[in-house]
DNA sequence: TAGATCTATTGACGTTTCTCAATGTATGCG
DNA sequence: CGCATACATTGAGAAACGTCAATAGATCTA
């Protein structure tokens, strides 16, 4: 609130400042929790790989998602592992393929974060 | 998919690498659009401040965000003009004032967004 | 008009992020 | 074993981000 005064006593077209909220509900830890989960979608790439991901019924190698995007293999396998980071994605080894598939269950967890942050 | 040889003869552990997924289903241009409103929400002093305004039924001034933070005005003011700019939250003038509130219309199709792109 | 207050903008600095080229690791095959 | 293939990691460079101090803009009051 306004330091110059005390807050009753201010008054601006009629209307007071606002009256004061409380702390955020949302801790910091869960904030910094669920700033990574958004953070690891803040990428067009990432939020295309996941898109791919979802298409298939099956596990996706990394050459196949390579494929989608004009990017060097690289640099698909630094997205994917941020995605695998906050497990959006799991992986699984057949031979020298790594097959990725998205986690459903991780994901399903976005919406109920978002409630928890806008209740 | 794996460069080097026709898809069909590649066997490795009695499986084909994988059938090939098809082009994402999310354009460039709404990949893009997404990564922006996640990206708006990847930062833990921006869930928070989202939080903060969804407690309050009232449009909350500048000042009162800012005394919930241990940052200084400008960077408050900075998080504040990106949430403006997605309009997750929306600001109205009273005064010398400056009161804030959550933008429940444009926070609510982010929901649709995960639908869209894990479909 | 002059001063005070609230908020926004600018510029700078260190950190993080995205990308690539080069290299390393793991697995399978002959 | 040695080679080939698929993927991961490292290091470097450019761009974006978060933060602050300083300044500017906007609005009210006297």
């Amino acid at each position: 609130m306004p330091a110059a005064m005390a807050r009753p006593t201010i008054i601006i077209d009629g209307q007071p400042c606002c009256t004061p909220p409380g702390a955020p509900t949302v801790s910091e830890a869960d904030a910094a929790a669920y700033a990574a989960w958004f953070k690891a979608l803040a990428d067009p790439t990432r939020i295309r790989i996941l898109n791919l991901l979802a298409q298939s019924s099956e596990p996706v190698c990394v050459c196949d998602i390579t494929d989608q995007f004009p990017l060097g293999q690289p640099t698909i396998s630094h997205h994917l592992k941020v995605l695998r980071d906050v497990r959006f994605v799991v992986a699984e080894r057949r031979g020298t393929f790594m097959h990725y598939q998205v986690n459903q269950a991780c994901l399903a967890e976005l919406p109920e974060a978002a409630r928890r942050i806008l209740n």
